[in-house]
DNA sequence: ATCTTTTTGATTTTT
DNA sequence: TCAAAAAGAT
């Protein structure tokens, strides 16, 4: 294809281990299926790789790119691969590393925005940044966009900050520039929403800094607008490689369709299927397209699955097939029998995580004749995250381990992100987000009125943020004991500042080509000690010693953390730069632990044992999806049911209930459509023989069960006795469980709490129930799970006016 | 400036 | 129901 001839430079370039290798007929080839071969050896020319779940997609893009280098078709820093997520990004680079015994790095792996932002810092200019931009996170972004609303005269109540920022975000997903937006769009936000976004960008520019959305769009820009820029990259990268391509937007679309345009080796693989990610941007489209996007295309379908049984095969196929728009392809396996899936009604969302933490129990002892099955083994996959409390809540009185994937993360968590913003300071104290921030964390008597003179100083004068207050203090315009706080931090980050240039006079280049964490050794620690010198100096520690809040103790850990990971990187910036693209928490835990998390969370892994808990319609499809995005809402509720499904190896069970408790309230609940998609024979209904707890302990000899052996729809559940028998119970609230309770005494003077109804709210604390009252001492019962807490001294002005029952 | 009460509004989430 | 944010009170 492309004339590459000089062969003999080539060879040399090439390490021994690998010319060794591609002497050798190719090991790496006999591993694998027809299908996956096929794919790894159509190296010219677009490819479509249509991998179904479980059907070895990673190891056949592995191969693929050890196929490259092991016959020279490439060098290591000629491929382009991109993947949406770091883990995706870091497995693969660990498996072509296993595969090769060892590679130098391939600089150009990694993910679409860690790409965009190599090769957007050495053309920043030409978008009109400089090249050590910093990458704002979503609190900061939130924070420039409401001054924007609020300098704009508008309400921001009635248009939130929130709603502004999605709006951006769904045009920079469409690579829509302000002047680009079309008119028919141009309507949100109150007429001016283009305007806003104009101005938000104007802002970025003169904070130097740029949004993860701009990261691909100024990209996409600069090779629109450049010719000779993008020669260069499309030379460059002689072979791309895309995982995940049915969750590309628009900008990913444009981004990979510039670099390819010459060569056209680009290898996307992906399943239309799995596409889950709509409501962010994605668009099934680019990959339904590709053929005609990239006339000539191979399409290479990978059908044969390696991770489940016939019957779970069978049921998501059934799921699936109700979507219209598909490319098609029908999974199979090798592996004939196994387990029928199974359905299963429940009383209520509570009987639900009873019965799952029972199910889990007997199949961790090797009960049911399977198994046995781990901890490890065994996942709830739910559609919306408020869904897991009730597991968790269960859990925890059974004392089940288990681990939620999916929680705040860890460097978006308040004290990580105040602490990053200290450092963020010390490197560039220009970062007029990174002040607003920290200013007046810890309390230093600057509130609203300080901190806008401050903001007006650095306007009037044209500076920053810093700089601005250090005006104000000099010709005393703030007073009180906040002016002598503000100076020692003003002071404090002169400091700090300086020891990040004297420890590393070479920064500018530190920012351009930031060393890789994996690569960096720890040379020396002086910007560990730099940043705990920070916290301790800012008062940031001793803030949360003082804090008296049982979560206090885990932000110091939290801390503590945050500076041990400092120790991995060259300095600070390069940290910072880490941090900025990676907000995942991977800390993989030894422990045997049950895993509860979102179907979203769940693409691209495996379970033996998997729970599908909550398919009832408005739920699970959600309501809001189809509302909002109508029939194709719904499909894609569908291929995320068709993900619940094929995540599980072995076992499969899916379940709804006739009530479940919707912000408070009791709601009687249908069974998911989805269920009449299930095929025949394959599934088996259950009720359960009898409810159990939840108050209707007497009743369940009487309540019997039922079973349906063949073809389960919706229709086939309401006929059931056992479902009847639910449906006459409709509306009636079972009796809650005792919880086990502690006491606990706090002190007089911490106690603020506040009565409503018959529910004590403490700040602190959160709700409870009033137990007794004794004197002016009050006994509440807390519902945070196992705790029963004596608060006395509760004093509150509708209590001392006799208004409460209590 | 900060602490206390009321109101609001609530999928999925990488980078 | 329950947090978080806004409004109100000190």
């Amino acid at each position: 294809m492309s004339g590459y001839d000089d062969s003999e430079a080539f060879e040399a370039a090439i390490p021994l281990s690998q010319r060794a290798m591609a002497a050798r007929p190719a090991p790496y080839l006999d591993d694998l299926n027809p299908a996956q071969r096929a794919a790894v050896l159509a190296l010219d020319g677009p490819v479509l790789m249509l991998a179904g779940a479980g059907t070895g997609k990673t190891k056949a893009l592995t191969s693929r790119i050890v196929h490259l280098l092991a016959t020279g078709k490439a060098r290591p820093n000629e491929i382009l691969a991109v993947t949406f997520t770091n883990k995706a990004a870091r497995e693969m680079k660990e498996r072509v590393g296993r595969m090769l015994g060892q590679v130098e790095g391939m600089p150009w792996m990694g993910t679409f925005h860690s790409v965009s932002v190599k090769i957007l810092r050495r053309h920043a200019e030409l978008v009109g940044l400089k090249s050590n931009f910093t990458i704002l996170d979503t609190d900061d972004q939130l924070r420039l966009l409401k001054q924007l609303i609020v300098a704009a005269n508008m309400d921001e109540k009635r248009w939130p900050a929130r709603q502004l920022a999605g709006l951006i975000d769904h045009w920079k997903n469409r690579a829509w520039t302000p002047e680009k937006v079309p008119s028919s769009e141009a309507a949100g936000f109150n007429n001016r929403g283009t305007e806003l976004y104009d101005q938000y960008q104007a802002r970025l520019r003169s904070l130097n800094a740029c949004d993860f959305g701009d990261l691909l769009l100024h990209c996409v820009t600069i090779f629109q607008a450049h010719a000779d820029i993008l020669t260069q990259y499309q030379r460059w990268f002689r072979y791309i490689l895309v995982d995940e391509y049915q969750d590309t937007n628009v900008a990913q679309y444009l981004w990979l369709r510039l670099l390819a345009q010459g060569h056209r080796n680009i290898c996307c693989v992906g399943d239309d299927d799995q596409s889950i990610y709509g409501w962010r941007g994605a668009e099934v489209g680019n990959i339904l397209r590709f053929e005609k996007d990239f006339p000539g295309a191979q399409v290479i379908r990978l059908e044969q699955n390696y991770r489940s049984t016939e019957h779970i095969l069978a049921a998501a196929s059934g799921v699936i097939a109700a979507n219209a728009g598909r490319l098609g392809k029908t999974l199979w396996t090798e592996a004939e029998g196994g387990e029928k899936l199974r359905l299963i009604g429940h009383w209520d969302g509570e009987e639900e995580a009873r019965w799952i933490g029972d199910e889990i129990e007997a199949l961790q002892r090797g009960s049911r004749g399977l198994g046995p099955f781990g901890l490890n083994d065994q996942a709830i996959l739910v559609r919306a995250s408020h869904q897991m409390r009730a597991f968790e809540d269960r859990f925890l009185t059974i004392g089940l381990p288990y681990r939620v994937i999916g929680g705040p993360r860890f460097y978006e968590r308040l004290e990580i992100r105040d602490a990053m913003a200290y450092f963020r300071l010390a490197v560039s104290p220009d970062d007029d987000l990174a002040f607003e921030r920290v200013v007046n964390t810890p309390k230093r008597g600057l509130g609203d009125k300080a901190q806008q003179e401050i903001q007006r100083a650095a306007r009037e004068n044209g500076v920053s943020l810093l700089e601005g207050a250090r005006e104000l203090l000099a010709r005393g315009g703030i007073g009180g004991k906040g002016a002598g706080q503000l100076r020692a931090f003003v002071d404090g980050v002169d400091r700090w500042h300086d020891t990040v240039v004297n420890s590393r006079p070479e920064i500018a280049d530190a920012v351009i080509e930031p060393l890789l964490p994996e690569t960096a050794p720890a040379r020396d620690h002086v910007h560990v000690r730099l940043a705990e010198v920070i916290l301790e100096e800012s008062g940031y520690v001793s803030m949360w010693q003082n804090d008296k809040t049982p979560e206090a103790p885990g932000r110091l850990e939290n801390l503590k953390e945050l500076v041990k990971a400092l120790e991995q990187f060259d300095s600070l910036q390069g940290f910072l730069e880490h941090v900025a693209l990676i907000m995942d928490n991977e800390t993989e835990e030894a422990a045997e632990k049950v895993t509860i998390m979102t179907l979203h969370a769940a693409k691209g892994l495996e379970f033996p044992v998997v729970y599908l808990p909550g398919w009832e319609d408005g739920l699970f499809p959600s309501q809001r999806s189809m509302d909002e995005s109508g029939q194709k809402g719904l499909e894609e509720e569908r291929r995320l049911a068709y993900v619940g499904i094929t995540r599980a190896e072995r076992l499969c069970t899916v379940s709804f209930a006739a009530n479940r408790r919707v912000y408070g309230q009791w709601q009687s609940q249908l069974p998911s459509r989805f269920i009449d998609e299930l095929p025949g024979a394959h599934v088996e209904v259950l009720t359960p023989p009898g409810l159990y707890g939840g108050g209707f302990g007497a009743a369940a000899p009487a309540f019997g069960g039922s079973r349906i052996e063949e073809r389960a729809t919706r229709a086939d559940v309401y006929n059931s006795p056992g479902w009847k028998r639910l449906q006459d119970r409709a509306g009636q609230r079972p009796v809650a469980q005792p919880r086990e309770s502690r006491n606990m005494t706090i002190d007089l003077h911490a106690v603020s709490a506040y009565a409503l109804q018959d529910r004590v709210f403490h700040q602190k604390f959160g709700y409870g129930s009033v137990i007794g009252i004794e004197g002016d001492k009050l006994e509440v019962a807390f519902d945070k799970a196992g705790t029963k807490k004596v608060v006395a001294g509760f004093i509150s002005p509708a209590h001392e006016a006799g208004d409460l029952p209590f």
